[in-house]
DNA sequence: AATTAATTGACAGTATACTCACAATATGGC
DNA sequence: GCCATATTGTGAGTATACTGTCAATTAATT
């Protein structure tokens, strides 16, 4: 006889998927962050860019993306709202009309030194149901796996180093 | 003197934190799933709704979005685009006049069936990084952190198992 | 039975996260 | 200097993922 006979599905092809692993703990990361952080009225999205305009102040929108690997497009939006709630402002760059360099304010700069501690313990909540040493475990095999899966992503992370030679002179 | 050196703010308060972790292998888990499953034009969360709706024939959106953990107004969304591609049907219950019940077509449980492969061959490449060992490891401990964690989440996974007594006569 | 509770699906609104495309601008080869 | 190419920011379009709210309907309480 013919193998006709179909692969019997479970919900296991859902919830061993370590996709599926991955995207219950990115929504778990999240809730977690609002949830400490709900004082400041900042995303984690939003908090990744605040730290990185405040160790390279005067980066652009483009370099911007490719230290924390968030799509452009996406960052646009994120950097608008970032400018709404003045936490940042945009200066056209003198020596290109097409660049906007991003600074924090002193609200910016205030709110991110305000919101460290509830951001730790954001961070804290999320591994604390695991033993000190599966914690350190897990956190070196992901620090691994993404960055061994870099290239996969559609927006590689491109540390600070790798951005240095590129649109400036020097 | 007082305490008034701020703390220096470095991208390891972005890169070391697990929550960006979690968002970077979720990316990538996405960009792997879309590039070895575009042929089958499914991301992966309608892939986890099919999956549901064949081992659940009959099953309504709620209890949908609770067997997989997805928030019932995005699911409204995904399963309207389902329907849109004839993946899916919604019968009306007889017996409550709110609930409308989801059933798999021939198409989309001919769609399930072919993409099986596909989906199995990113969930592997995701992992391909790490040692076999280690790959392990990393599944059991995830599995693990998203069970424990899973009442910090907004939308809690609910398994089959606790849905039976809802809804129904019995 | 009548009022209150809860549930269901739907809608509006916000925020990522990606696609492709486009104008303005800058840079390269010639 | 000129022209092809690349880059920057922006916009439109799609898809999650959440917050609310709402009408219709059902269940629970008295």
């Amino acid at each position: 006889m013919p193998n006709s006979k179909p692969t019997p599905v479970t919900m296991d092809a859902v919830y061993t998927a370590p996709g599926y692993l991955f995207r219950r703990m990115q929504q778990i990361a999240v809730a977690l962050f609002i949830e400490e952080c709900k004082a400041f009225d900042l995303t984690p999205v939003q908090y990744a860019a605040l730290v990185t305009i405040s160790t390279h102040p005067g980066i652009d929108a483009t370099r911007l993306s490719a230290v924390i690997a968030f799509d452009r497009s996406t960052l646009g939006n994120v950097i608008e709202r970032l400018q709404t709630k003045e936490f940042i402002v945009r200066k056209p760059a003198p020596e290109d009309k097409r660049v906007k360099l991003l600074y924090l304010t002193k609200a910016g700069a205030s709110v991110l030194n305000d919101i460290m501690p509830s951001v730790d313990k954001a961070q804290a909540r999320m591994l604390q149901p695991l033993k000190p040493a599966d914690r350190k475990t897990l956190l070196a095999l992901l620090t691994q796996l993404v960055d061994l899966n870099n290239e996969a992503s559609r927006v590689p992370l491109r540390a600070e180093d790798a951005l240095e030679h590129l649109g400036r002179s020097g």
